[in-house]
DNA sequence: CTGAAAGCGCTTACAG
DNA sequence: CTGAAAGCGCTTACAG
């Protein structure tokens, strides 16, 4: 009689002529089993097509998953927003037999970073970092790969690291799409254009600038692009730097903010609300550049989803370490463009 | 000795005097408990603060949970997008104990759809249906619900039914968008603008349009709506409407395609090619739009992921046959704003 | 290196 | 209306 049902891990076994525990060695790539029997284990999985019944391994095993989450300390929204959405996965997280460590960390220190990535215990299962692109913290995250934890960069990239996977957006098209939206909204309109940045240092953020430039200098030669102002993220610091190029630039129609500190920009744009208006494109929609965005302030936010790119770290993580394969097309994190019109119901 | 661990149906069982199988029936509302008993089971559950394992539910269960998919006939490429991500689903459905089957019936004809909703078994979990918000449509599924089957609408609503939920954006906002994004990038042209759609009977189509004409209206009083012009969803019909429109309208600066039929919008854009380049902006990401955004005809499209949006009813119909909680914010359907710069790497 | 046995937390017939 | 028992498909100590 054949079983009309999937094939069963015991049908494995039978067909092996080997008992379920090895089966389960071998499924699961556990030492202590003799090359041979491997073979044969393997070759009855291959010809049942057998896959494993997740949810009776995850009923069976005791020990739950754990994972670390290496957030940036500090005050900024769109981080504040990733860790939260992190607290809303522990329910389903704890259905699949896991938790999530989450750990906060100066992003802007490579030395405390590299640090907090050794701190990662041996024994997690998996490690999602927003990662600073520095040899320090690449030599790191290389430790922690050689060690067996698995690691996905998140939001930041390390591309040459040993990281399995980033998970985030292509932030030269962010930066692209930035500079089509800013120059389609000035309609021809010619001047200056000032870019303002957390800091050079971070990925992300240099491949906006780079994006925004590159596509501005191809498709709207009479727009100037003004040298780069580092804000470190800091509302104060974002404020003064847009002050400052508002006072100094008459000619200046548009701004745009590769970094945080929108805040600060929104602010800075207010005190300028007399002379003629600028077209402002920012990233991250957070509850000031909500507000901005409803007030007719902003023009437009990039964004990526926070809760999207901590669902899809998790999952990835959890589908390696249990073998399981994904939904490739929901692991594409999605350049979000916003504007007043198409806000979300409530929270960013 | 405390459990530290949580609580199981056992616990339960325990604590209200009980065997399992009555918590069971319980939990899982079934017949034939006398309502003291289901009070003491309750009152245990509420004490323990008791939540059932689905990973155990689902392993003990065997009979694999049926949903029905209703999708529109017809060679809309967006409609043919949410059947392969149906099937791109299936592995997924099968590791949580259930099956989509999914058909096609003619969205445009009221009688079909409400026989093909009368069609659907009884004993299925529950139904997906992109609706026609019409009598005939709203009866048929208050039947289906009346019948104990749970139903949500998908992408298209019937908002007066009894259907538990409405998977889908907000389609007056998507209409706001579009209007923002043409006026906007029209950067003060004064003319007219074209209004193209499917048909005014689907609910989604027609709330486009009147989202589009508001804001034209309240902010872009220099420009004058034309007549909307319906064309069914059909290439060439569109391509017949959008030419004419070009033709005889010498003050035409932009168009909106509020429905499907891109590729035939793009052909009458080509032939008109000579002219001054109109603006337009239409929906869903599709390998016509996409390729006309790449090559510049299109502006922008407004799109609702169909994986996110099938994905979003299978959790829904899955999580309340089973009595499960969903992560809220994962479910909010976003409307999504594609440019040149930010499309996504290949489907759709 | 390999296997027998108990157990994970539910559900499902089957008796009563 | 209620319960005892077997079973879902895996994993985990524990022997050998």
């Amino acid at each position: 009689m054949e079983d009309p049902s999937r094939p069963t891990l015991v049908d494995v076994a039978r067909a092996a002529g080997v008992s379920r525990a090895t089966v389960d060695r071998v499924v699961n790539g556990r030492p202590n089993v003799r090359p041979g029997t491997v073979a044969r284990v393997r070759a009855a999985m291959a010809k049942l097509s057998y896959r494993p019944d997740p949810l009776a391994a995850g009923l069976a095993r005791r020990a739950r998953r754990r994972f670390c989450f290496i957030l940036p300390s500090g005050r900024n929204a769109f981080m504040a927003d990733l860790a939260g959405e992190i607290g809303a996965m522990s329910d389903w997280l704890d259905r699949n037999r896991a938790v999530i460590d989450c750990r906060k960390v100066d992003v802007f220190d490579p030395v405390a970073l590299a640090a907090a990535i050794d701190a990662v215990e041996r024994s997690a299962s998996g490690a999602a970092i927003v990662a600073l692109d520095h040899p320090l913290v690449r030599a790191a995250i290389d430790r922690l790969v050689a060690d067996g934890v698995e690691v996905v960069t998140l939001v930041s990239d390390a591309p040459t690291s040993r990281r399995a996977q980033f998970v985030g957006i292509d932030n030269s098209a962010a930066g692209r799409t930035a500079g089509l939206l800013v120059g389609r909204f000035l309609g021809g309109r010619a001047g200056s254009v000032g870019i303002l940045v957390g800091s050079l240092a971070l990925r992300d953020h240099m491949e906006r600038c780079f994006g925004f430039s590159q596509l501005i200098g191809r498709d709207h030669p009479h727009l100037t692009i003004l040298p780069i102002v580092e804000t470190r993220d800091d509302d104060a610091l974002a404020e003064a730097a847009a002050s400052q190029m508002i006072a100094e630039r008459a000619d200046l129609v548009a701004l745009y903010n590769a970094g945080a500190g929108n805040a600060g920009v929104a602010a800075a744009l207010a005190a300028a609300a007399s002379e003629a208006r600028l077209v402002f494109v920012g990233h991250e929609l957070t509850p000031a550049s909500r507000a901005e965005l409803l007030g007719g302030r902003f023009d437009a936010v990039i964004a990526q989803n926070a809760g999207h790119e901590v669902r899809s770290a998790a999952r990835r993580l959890l589908a390696s370490a249990a073998g399981e394969a994904l939904i490739d097309e929901q692991e594409r994190i999605r350049i979000d463009i916003f504007v007043r019109e198409n806000l979300p119901e409530s929270a960013g």
